[in-house]
DNA sequence: AGCCAGGCCAAGC
DNA sequence: GCTTGGCATGGC
């Protein structure tokens, strides 16, 4: 289904790219790409913002300082993105696993309670530059608007669509992700706004 | 003032 | 196997 790429090389056309995952001076960008794709679960980036800057003032946004801080005072300083009593504990164990495995796989970081594939796939593409695509529930909505998918696809089922569409490459997996969540954040909104909708393949609008 | 945000897990059918 | 409720803050 060519359609599928041609949505990302017009997305990219209009919003140009977007070279995801800003790392703060001075950081260690495998470090705050994992703790940023655990903090944003389900939560605003702003938000995630904030307990970044936490941990940067903390001196704490590297793995060592991760496992060894307290686990109260760790919750305190991710509180703003919410959900802190579980982020809190999986951000331990990422930091964990991290110091102790040389090559990450998907089924470590799975392993890690607080970690589901999309978290997982964020890690691996963002951090790690492994060709796995992150779908969401942005890309799902997305692609069923436009009429490719089914409503209740599986994360799996969704994933494969996609990377059968499109060429193997981790600089467009990231960008494309990243585009399309720009994309829904924007237009392809709860209530999308399809008047502002500027790409030619959406055949198949839901007002 | 409610709804939403770059999910995940455990419990219950 | 699929559905549901809980988790929590900040912005609009």
């Amino acid at each position: 289904m060519m359609l599928i790429f041609q949505v990302y090389k017009e997305l990219l056309k209009y919003y140009g790219y977007q070279n995801w995952w800003p790392v703060h001076e001075g950081q260690n960008r495998i470090v705050e790409v994992s703790v940023g794709a655990v903090l944003t679960q389900n939560t605003s980036w702003s938000n995630v913002e904030k307990s970044l800057e936490n941990l940067i003032s903390a001196n704490c946004l590297n793995f060592e300082c991760l496992v060894d801080i307290d686990l109260e005072v760790l919750k305190n300083l991710i509180k703003p993105s919410g959900f802190y009593n579980q982020k809190a504990k999986t951000l331990k164990e990422l930091s964990k696993l991290f110091l102790s495995k040389e090559n990450i796989e998907r089924e470590d970081l799975l392993a890690v309670k607080g970690i589901g594939k999309e978290t997982a796939d964020s890690i691996l593409l963002y951090a790690l530059d492994k060709p796995y695509f992150v779908t969401d529930s942005y890309t799902k909505r997305l692609f069923y608007r436009m009429g490719f998918i089914k409503e209740k696809i599986s994360y799996d089922e969704l994933q494969s669509f996609i990377t059968e569409s499109i060429p193997k490459d981790i600089d467009i997996y990231k960008e494309f992700h990243a585009l399309i969540v720009k994309y829904c954040k924007e237009l392809c909104t709860k209530k999308p706004k399809c008047g502002g909708c500027f790409l030619s393949c959406n055949f198949k609008k839901v007002v």
